[in-house]
DNA sequence: AGGCTCGATGTAAACGATTACACAAGCACT
DNA sequence: AGTGCTTGTGTAATCGTTTACATCGAGCCT
């Protein structure tokens, strides 16, 4: 079933055929008609390999996440996903690589199956990233590169958002703050540690590390980390976890250790995920427009197919957003949206 | 950057250089060195457009969800991710659909792009899969198509598995017990709704449709349903709900009306999405192997590119696992495997 | 030496679309 | 009538691979 058994079903030409498919004029009304109505019966569709050989454009989008799992990821790709459709744009997902070989191979192997790649990997080196994208494509990248990078890139305002959460701790009255850090080495995670000593160290001239605990953004995390807390001989009044999968984990140690939060101790996290609201009790946390996130990268890679090659690379800094639930005992404030400072918004 | 490119560098023809990239005999053990160094040095990768137009396969999997939602889908992606690329081939995903017709058109459109599909789509007619299933290409149904239909399924004890939750929440006394139920049409909930029903049945004559409350998987529901349980006269000693999701948004109504779960009323879900046992108190639940769904049915897809076209169909059921945490309110015993009764596991 | 087989390599025809270019017919204008 | 322009359609080259088939030595057997 190709486009030349619809000519021939048609008695015109694949020329004719190929136009009335694309839309292209000229083209005779009736003409038009006819073959749109071949095609319907025949059933036919384009074979989309044959098309993107002579295009040289698969209508596909690639997406690299470092992995699957939880509900960040899965709301990220819905982002992408439904941008991507409205456009007409497929999606090539690829996420769980065990190393970074694996990465460069998935870059390479889908060398002539994509028209670009949104990259979500705060760990990968960008010169590995530049050295395997093929022909030059274009690439839009998600939290976690230098701005002199030759990429779009799009990214969240982790600082300011740690930085108003515990500063809002603090403002309650609270000063012992533990931080239940992500793993090192990753950007989101070591720009809100930043924004946790900082806002720290604006109240007060001691060191905050001995209240710094690490983490990997994994329940499990908060969870262990909550029992050893449960342990400690002079407990913090307030943690403050790097993101919400390991807040859950907290409150989840402290519901098993008789704790109450927030009279015993206060608990916050960071992303406010789906599930936030949900929790017991409802997270206090910062939220980032996690699918919007998806989308703006979507949007900026699509321009950047649509116009010149060399056009200058746009870095966007998504604003944060403070959501005061119960876990964190404050009194149930209208949100307060923290702004980085260069910001620009489309 | 062809393949000709590569030819002309190492001094070969096309031909040699392709049986060195597919891992071909014959080929001079130097020969193939050689054209590996260019290929290495070149930066060579084949183009996949050009490749799958003459051997008709493009070592992609088509992932059809109704929505990329939750935890589950996100679950069952990494299970499906996971087993693709270890056997060396690419996902194409396609997620938050409107309608029917779009669906058919992502269907027709990925003419060309895939080599089959997994498809979850608890409301989708079979017989429109089959009328946009180009060229005969296979596809696995996932939890949602009787036996009849001419396609490979597979699916979740979730009749057995209700049917046990309910049996042991009896076991712990409660006589009194509410289903809030997921949505109408969609089979899991229908299935779940019926081992419900028949477990009721079996200690009781009386009808308990009384006890049944609408929901459509969300947590939101399940917010909405705890706080119309909390309004009841006669209230239930527990509830069991269609999924995880919802009985996240019970712990949430009954904490904000200060009802203690298991105390008060027992709640207990269904799938054993990750973030079940970090629920307070933690859910007791039926484990689905979320992630072993999206595996095996991707093994079974892979079988079916492997082998002859008209080999019989298969339709596999997974069991479930009853797992007691403390919502249920039941000492915790060792997990439960329920299977249905006719099952066969590969 | 001649004929055979076998291993290594090359040549060229696919695959199924798009599109530059050619062509034909119709029309207006000189 | 001849010229030029527009409109609709067809022909054939092209995209970058794979692979059937042809070719060409070398080694072996008789």
């Amino acid at each position: 079933m190709t486009i030349r058994d619809v000519a021939r079903a048609a008695s015109v030409s694949v020329a004719t055929v190929s136009r009335v498919l694309n839309g292209k004029e000229p083209v005779r009304d009736d003409t038009r008609r006819r073959i749109r109505a071949v095609v319907e019966r025949l059933h036919y569709s384009p074979h989309g390999a044959a098309r993107s050989l002579i295009t040289r454009r698969t209508n596909t989008l690639g997406v690299l996440l470092p992995d699957v799992y939880g509900e960040f990821f899965s709301e990220v790709i819905r982002g992408v996903d439904s941008c991507a459709r409205q456009h007409g744009y497929h999606l090539l997902v690829s996420g769980s690589h065990s190393d970074g070989t694996e990465i460069e191979a998935v870059l390479r192997a889908a060398r002539g199956r994509v028209d670009g790649w949104i990259v979500m990997s705060p760990e990968l080196d960008t010169r590995v990233l530049k050295r395997n994208l093929t022909d030059g494509l274009p690439a839009v990248l998600l939290n976690g590169v230098a701005n002199g990078d030759p990429f779009d890139s799009i990214r969240v305002d982790n600082y300011g958002g740690a930085f108003a959460m515990v500063s809002h701790l603090i403002s309650l009255g609270h000063r012992r703050i533990a931080h239940l850090a992500g793993p090192v080495g990753n950007r989101d995670a070591s720009e809100r540690l930043r924004g946790y000593r900082d806002s720290m160290r604006s109240v007060s001239n001691r060191s905050s590390r001995e209240l710094e605990m690490a983490g990997d953004f994994r329940e499990e995390a908060g969870l262990a980390a909550g029992h050893r807390l449960l342990t400690w001989k002079n407990r913090p009044t307030a943690v403050f976890a790097a993101n919400d999968a390991m807040a859950i984990g907290l409150l989840a140690a402290f519901q098993e250790g008789r704790l109450r939060v927030p009279q015993d101790l206060a608990v916050a996290g960071f992303d406010d995920i789906p599930i936030a609201r949900f929790a017991t009790p409802p997270l206090s946390t910062v939220r980032v427009p996690i699918a919007e996130l998806g989308a703006q990268a979507t949007r900026l890679l699509l321009g950047a197919l649509a116009g010149p090659k060399d056009r200058v690379r746009s870095h966007e800094t998504l604003p944060t957003t403070l959501v005061l639930r119960a876990s964190c005992g404050a009194k149930l404030n209208p949100p307060t949206t923290t702004r980085p400072k260069r910001f620009a918004m489309n």
